[in-house]
DNA sequence: TTTGACATGTAAGCCGTTACATGATTTA
DNA sequence: TAAATCATGTAACGGCTTACATGTCAAA
């Protein structure tokens, strides 16, 4: 019966967000983008479906309300199973994050083709937002060791979210001293 | 004419693969493998239908040899366009890495449906995967000061080979300074 | 009057994986 | 005789995004 973590990702994360508080596809696409959109985005179709899915499967109910001012909502509420699905989902060791792309990692296999100046920057950039992400970790495990629950979603929010900025960031400090010495061997 | 950077990533993997010597779908197939395939996994079938869009745009340009033990071959070579629209793309600044996902945050997201102890595992796990990327960065940006073309590619595909070792590895040292003081609160 | 919040869905299409299909040659 | 290397493809399907389609109410 238990499906064995055999679900895309995307339908665990809509089962968790539910499983906070029950909601319709609409309000969880607001609540979504606001949360784990930050590390996670979320398309309204996609919700939509996926809730379709799991109601079908029975980790969620829809209790539907019928409206004057629109269409039926179907307000969704994880049950136990889901609970119990969810759980082994978050509990289960599939840290590999299966077999995912890193972009940073082609442009330096790559780095033959590119200016030494951009190279640099480009390293240095990793290195700035690999040393962000580690201190804010750290941060947070620090809270982590005397609060409550609502930590880790504030803490994670702000966390995707200053993310992006780093990595918009324009760099070029450590950059010099990679990049400059050789100026003639760009290819 | 220039498509102005539309194409997917696995494109110009694709291409940028044979932008290094002419290849075979077949080569091509091993050779990804045994290098980008760490950090940016493609499939046989993949390869082929890119090669056979590149080709169709005019970004590759395939050379028919006939065999009679095998079927007739094509060996595939870039062509100046497409040497021109790889090297935009690696210039080109798009670092956002798009709207990408981490797991790693949607766990902590829902960290309090997770056992203090395997939280921090978690917290100490992703601690150590981020060090370890910026150590060896930084090693990578000192050889590139005064090393030629294919440092690169020994670097890059050794990197994404340890980066996975890394995140298999079983952790739990740190974990002890976050996760044991307060054993009653784990809901 | 137009925008925005509320509330639902369907359809089309690309990206990407897995499985299916074929066949000769060499090596174990 | 079975497996590995060489060499090509097609088909089916799931994940995910974008665009299409509909309608009420309140506020600007």
């Amino acid at each position: 019966m238990a499906p064995e973590q055999e679900l895309p990702a995307t339908a665990y994360v809509v089962l968790g967000l539910v499983s906070i508080r029950p909601m319709t596809g609409y309000e969880l696409t607001g609540y979504a983008e606001r949360s784990v959109g930050n590390f996670f985005p979320l398309t309204r179709s996609h919700i939509y479906s996926e809730l379709e899915r799991l109601g079908r499967m029975g980790l969620l109910v829809a209790a539907e309300i019928a409206q004057d001012y629109a269409p039926t909502k179907r307000v969704y509420e994880i049950t136990p199973a889901g609970r119990d699905e969810l759980q082994h989902w978050l509990e289960g060791t599939m840290m590999t994050e299966g077999r995912s792309r890193n972009l940073f990692l082609v442009r330096i296999f790559f780095g033959d083709r590119t200016s030494p100046e951009r190279l640099a920057a480009l390293l240095d950039e990793f290195e700035t937002a690999a040393r962000f992400r580690r201190d804010h970790l750290a941060a947070i495990a620090d809270k982590l060791a005397d609060r409550p629950e609502s930590v880790f979603r504030r803490s994670t929010a702000m966390f995707g979210h200053l993310d992006g900025v780093a990595e918009v960031r324009p760099v070029l400090p450590a950059a010099a001293a990679a990049g400059t010495p050789k100026p003639g061997q760009a290819g």
